[in-house]
Order: structure tokens, then C-alpha cells, then sequence
DNA sequence: CCTCCTCCTGAATCCGGCA
DNA sequence: TTGCCGGATTCAGGAGGAG
């Protein structure tokens, strides 16, 4: 069971075909329409070879225990909704396989697929998908600029998600890949496989009664790039989760065809309306969020970490007008130890003047041929790396 | 057949007993040795639960790539293809499988796993190294500053691997993760899980006879963060692909012990000679920020006793964003009596904030000179005492 | 209108020692 | 093994109110 419902009034109509079987075969595509149901039964009704790209955000499978506190008490609101619950790893494989085999029958031959996803989930994905035939083009690194903390201090903090960007197989070469409007999206320089985006909040966040709309929407900025990358003007895009149909939203906003599969009433409510309020962009897009133009900050420990100076080595402060001279040494961690002090190269360069703060990038030198050089130079060459 | 490459004069005798099958078991671990042969047997030869941490470099699988293809090199239809391919993934899944089983085996029980890879491998790696029932505690994502770029414009510049990091299992939560270290490192905020790295080469990057010594050889800040984060000095750590020798290089230089697992002579020769040249920093440099929870535990109680906080004295919380300001009384044995509630300083506060838990140390303040004083500062003092 | 400050929140596998 | 309980633990950014 499962029914249409309309985005605008401009979608084509639907002729369901009674022929071949118990379901509803659409014999035309459902262009621009949110289709509720089993993403899998729908996918199964749709013409085979008949999209350009599917996107795809499954659920990852999460498997959270206890509830988390922030350090200051406050109760961090997880994903725990049902549809995010598997009984183990193989039931999630199943569903990964079924589910991404229906989608490689609709897709076309030289379409390409993106799936989406966490650690939790994306190696089973990713197995799984080399296990049907898709070929992987790229994995990306969406970077988060801000990924929430890890509140106990017990890992490192998760602040990426990884997408899959396949096509159907070894020899299918003749995929979309805009590279050269990737190239201009970063100032003429080849788009990465890593992408430095924040995380949807603030005002695109989608709210129902002050609460989130969908516990997993993802930033409009990161469908644009995808869908910048891997489709043209007028091509289809399936979504088989379409939750808060971020999916549609930039489609439309792009002048791209989206389908929408979702199986949740009050889903498919909050992505009609925020779809309908959507115009569709001028020829010329723009990117959401511009790439930061800031300096990037470089830890001193990556100096360490780095060999530019090994642990162990002494730093010197400049010679005060009373001819004394501090020296530190530097620890592994890229702290340092003085006679009186420990910490970074700020905190124990204050403690030893007795000042309030010190920059120690350029109060500390290293002495290099009986002259003494501010470590700022190394951090220098670093950033000049980073470019 | 294998054979044991000592490294250094002062290296343990090994001694292999000959009780119990046809392989020779070792009944102590070979310390920073390169041991040649198959890494699946040498590994099943060593002391099960012996080993702090495995840093795992595994073929990424570049190798089966011919097998991937016909011989004939003929198009394969997509259909007739997924035989093919899963026949071929299916032997790396044998491969993978069967060495995480012999490093399990080898790993303590709360040890942990590092494996690194390309979308090429560590997607299957990953499903692997689930099924087996490791638990994965981080995807990191090696950030290439100067990776190679796509030459022909077809895809994004491939810029990053993925490192995964894991333990024995859901329930093994004692493993060894130095997160004041990383975090002093990242210039006191959390590490994330992206690092920006540049590749191995200039200098680092070892030649023979002008020609790359390792085709893969990794930069030795890779293993610098990841021995710095998850080992102690004095730890064992297993490298079974050990390559061009950069984990056993690293792990000297800071005082770890390693065991290398290598099939090839020449990689031998080239890692052992290598790792000779390098020195061991000394033991001041290898200290790093100590974690507060290894601190000796200080009683409420102590302050009491010794007369620095008298029975009676009344304690006070930080004013909240109501102006709303809690009082405790101390009575006599370290407890805490406020209006609703008694019990510990970290009880009381907990409830008269109606918050699961509370830092008392840090929650209440003696009022000293119209100031108010977290009592943490006397905690200190003792703590200071017994240095 | 701007600045400063407080509050809130985000796909999270989030403690450990001892009785 | 379970349960108790001490006490350690967060970064970026947007919203909104105060001044």
C-alpha cells in the first residue's frame, strides 16, 4: 500500500499500469513527487535504467546504550528512533542489500549512486556494494566544522560522515562528473575527496512545535555539491529516504528532477511544505557556504608530531633587559616543562614572566647555528602547506 | 619457514619451544625484532593476549585487481559481473578475515587494533573486522596536504585513507586511549578524527639505489599520533605488514617495544637498517599530560580532618542565571547538609541541582575574603603534598 | 544598529574502581 | 557479575536578549 503525493502543480500525471503483477507499476516517472511507502516495493515500481542519480541516507544503525550528559548536565537529545533499530549486523546487511539492489535495477547504466552514512554503518555498505557490481568512484570525507564533542573524553571526537560515490561496474565510464565546476567551486583548484561543511542548524534546521523536524537533516550546502558534481539540468534524482527531503529542496532549487521515497506520514508533511516554499535558482548558483578564508590554526604539537622538532628540544625565551633567559623543553605531547611550569607553549611562557598570557609562537626560539629563531617560522612553512 | 632479524644488541633471547605441533611457539615475545615469513603463521606462533596495540598496513587489495578482471579483459555484463567480483572480494575477505583472526588471538584483552586502507579495501576490512566482533572505536581520516592529484579529471582528487581503530569487543572499555595527550597536542581542544598530514616523502622517504625502498611507506607523524594516543611507554605493539619499518622506527624513538611481521628480504634489510640508526628520546621528553583520573583519589573527608575545612563551615554553589544560590553545611564526617538533602559533596550538589551527577570539588566554594573559592583548591594542595 | 553575553544544540556506538 | 558511587567531561555557532 502506498500513494503519491503531489509537490506542485505542474508534476506530470501518473498512469499506474495494472499489467505484470499484484502492484501498481508506474509506466511514466513520478517526477517531482513524494511517494509514500517501502523504498524498495516503490523502487520496484519504477521504470528500470530510469534515473540519472540516486542519493541515498540510510539508516546507520546506531546501536546507542545509556543516555549522555554534557559536562554541564545538560541531556544530549540522540537518534533513537525506530526506524534506526536492527536486530544485528546481518539483518542490516539484508536490508542493505535488498535495498540497493532495487536501486541498481532503477538506476541508469551510466548513472551514478551516493550513499551517505557513519563507522556504524558505511564499511557494511560499502562491502556491500562492491559485492553487487557498483564500482567505487570516490569516498568522501564530509569534515564537520562542527561536530558535536565527545563529552567523556574517551575518543577522539567523531566530526566526519563518510559518502560512497559509485556508478554500475568497472566499465561503465560515461557517468556525469562535472569537474570542472567542482574546480571552480574551489578556486580553481581539483575539488578533494574531503569536504569542510558545518552541520544543518539555525534557521535551515527545520522545526515542528520548537522540536526537531527530523532527528538526521542534513545541510542543503552538501547536496549541492553532490548533485553539482554528478548531475545536469533537468536530470532525475531518486532519494530512497527522503526524510526532511533535503534531497527535493535543492533539486528543485537547481532545476533538477527529484522522486522522493519515504515511508513516515508526518516526514513527507514537513518535506511537501518545505519544498513548495522552494523557487528554483536563477542559472547561476551559489554555494552556501564559502570556503574559509582564515589562516588555519596549526597546534605547536604538530610541529612535534611532525619531526620539525623532536621532543626533548630546548626553547629559549628572548633575553630580558635584566640578561636572564628562559629555557623549556619540549614533551612529546607538545607541552612543555620549564623548572617551574608545564603546559603549552602560551601557558608556560606567561608563568614564567608572570604575565597574564604570552603568545608563545613568537616568545619561544629554537637556536639554530648560535642564533635564535621564533618558532613562528616553522608554523610559517606549515601553513604555506596547507596553502 | 621463517627466520628472526634482530635489531639491536640488546634484544631478548628468543626462545621457540618445540612442545605442542610442528611450528615452533614462541614462549617469549620477540622485542623489537623483524620476524620473516607469513604473518598469519608468525602470529599464531606468538603468546595469545601478549600484545598492547597492532598497527595493521594489509594490501589494499590493488594486487587482486587483475584477478578482478577476465583475462581476455572482455566488457562484463552487469548481471554475469557480480560472480566475478564477489568470487575475487570474497579471497581478500578470506585474507582479511584470516589475519584478524591470528591478531585477535594476539591482541590483549583490552588492547586495540589500527588498520589503514583506501575505499580500494578498508570497506571490506571494516565488515570484517565487525563481523569478528572487534568493536570500532573511531574511522579516522588521514588528510593528505599533498596528495596526488586526479590527472584526467575524472573523479575527486583521492586526498585522504582511513584508519580504523578498534577494540576487542563492546564490552573491553579499558583500553588505552590518552586523551590529555591528544588533547594538549590539538593545542588544548578535543582531537577530531581527521588528521592533516602531508604524505611520506623529501628526506623521510627511503631510497635504494635512488628508487623508492617501499612502494606504500607511511609518514612517521601518522604513527607518531597514533602510538602518542593509544600506547604507554613501555608497550608492546605488533605491526604484521611491517614494510619499510615505520611503526618499528617510531615506537623506538619513543620508547615502545615492537615486533615486526614481514615476508620480503629486501623490506627487511631496509627496515632494520633503518631502524638501528635511530635513537630513543629521552625519558623527560617522553612524558606527556597525565590524565586527572590517575591522580590519587583525595577524600572530602581528608579536608575535615586535617582541620582545613572545619565541621560546620558552610559551603556555597555558584550563583545560577535566577541568581538562585545553594548552601551546604559540613558536618563532621565529610558529608554535606543542606536544606532538602545530605550526603556527599558530590550528592548534594547532584540534587539541589535535580542534575544526575555533580563535581562537588568543583560545585562548591568556601567564601574567603568576600571571594568564593572551589574547595578544589584545597583538594590540590594536598594532592600537591603527596607529589 | 552594533556589541556583548547567555543559552541552547548537534547521527554519540561516551567511566571506572571497588566492594 | 552487579551495583554503588566518586568525580571527570565540550566545541562551534546560531538565536535571542540586554545594554
Amino acid at each position: 500500500m502506498s500513494k503519491k503525493t503531489n509537490i506542485k502543480n505542474t508534476s506530470r500525471t501518473i498512469r499506474p499500469s495494472k499489467t505484470g503483477g499484484a502492484e501498481d507499476a508506474y509506466t511514466e516517472l513520478p517526477l517531482d513527487q513524494i511517494l509514500q511507502g517501502n523504498c524498495i516495493e516503490l523502487m520496484n515500481r519504477l521504470p528500470e535504467k530510469s534515473v540519472d542519480v540516486i542519493f541515498a541516507d540510510p539508516p546507520y544503525n546506531m546501536q546507542l546504550k545509556g543516555e549522555l550528559h554534557r559536562p554541564d548536565n545538560s541531556h544530549v537529545d540522540a537518534v533513537n528512533d525506530d526506524w534506526d533499530k536492527f536486530d544485528n549486523f546481518s539483518s542490516y546487511d539484508d536490508f542493505s542489500k535488498a535495498w540497493l539492489t532495487a536501486a541498481r535495477r532503477v538506476l541508469k547504466d551510466n548513472g551514478t549512486i551516493w550513499v551517505i552514512g557513519s563507522y556504524h554503518n558505511i564499511y557494511r555498505v560499502g562491502a556491500t556494494l562492491q559485492d553487487l557490481g557498483y564500482w567505487v568512484l570516490n569516498d568522501i570525507v564530509w569534515r564537520k566544522t562542527n561536530p558535536m564533542p565527545n563529552f567523556r573524553g574517551t575518543r577522539f571526537t567523531n566530526a566526519h560522515e563518510t559518502l560512497l560515490w559509485c556508478n554500475k561496474g568497472e566499465n561503465y565510464n560515461k557517468y556525469t562528473f562535472n569537474y570542472d565546476a567542482m574546480k571552480a567551486l574551489n578556486e580553481d583548484v581539483q575539488m578533494r575527496s574531503d569536504w569542510t561543511l558545518p552541520i544543518c542548524s539555525g534557521k535551515e534546521r527545520l522545526k515542528v512545535n520548537g522540536h526537531k523536524g527530523h532527528s538526521t537533516q542534513k545541510p542543503e550546502a552538501l547536496l549541492y555539491r553532490v548533485l553539482l558534481a554528478s548531475t545536469n539540468k533537468g536530470d532525475v534524482v531518486l532519494d530512497p529516504f527522503f526524510g526532511s527531503g533535503t534531497t527535493g529542496a535543492v533539486a528543485k532549487k537547481m532545476g533538477r528532477h527529484f522522486i522522493g521515497l519515504e515511508k513516515e506520514e508526518k516526514y513527507i508533511r514537513l518535506a511537501t511544505d518545505r519544498i513548495t516554499a522552494i523557487d528554483e535558482l536563477e542559472a547561476e548558483a551559489l554555494e552556501i557556504t564559502p570556503a574559509k578564508r582564515a589562516q588555519p590554526r596549526v597546534p605547536f604539537g604538530t610541529l612535534v608530531e611532525r619531526g620539525m622538532i623532536a621532543p626533548g628540544t630546548l626553547l629559549y625565551s628572548p633575553k630580558s633587559s635584566n640578561g636572564k633567559q628562559h629555557i623549556a623543553k619540549v614533551r612529546a605531547d607538545g607541552t612543555l616543562i620549564s623548572d617551574s611550569s608545564k603546559g603549552s607553549i602560551h601557558q608556560v611562557g606567561a608563568a614564567l614572566q608572570g604575565a597574564p598570557s604570552c603568545n608563545g609562537w613568537t616568545y619561544w626560539h629554537l637556536q639554530v647555528k648560535e642564533q635564535l629563531v621564533p618558532i613562528d617560522m616553522l608554523r610559517q612553512q606549515i601553513r604555506q602547506e596547507l596553502h
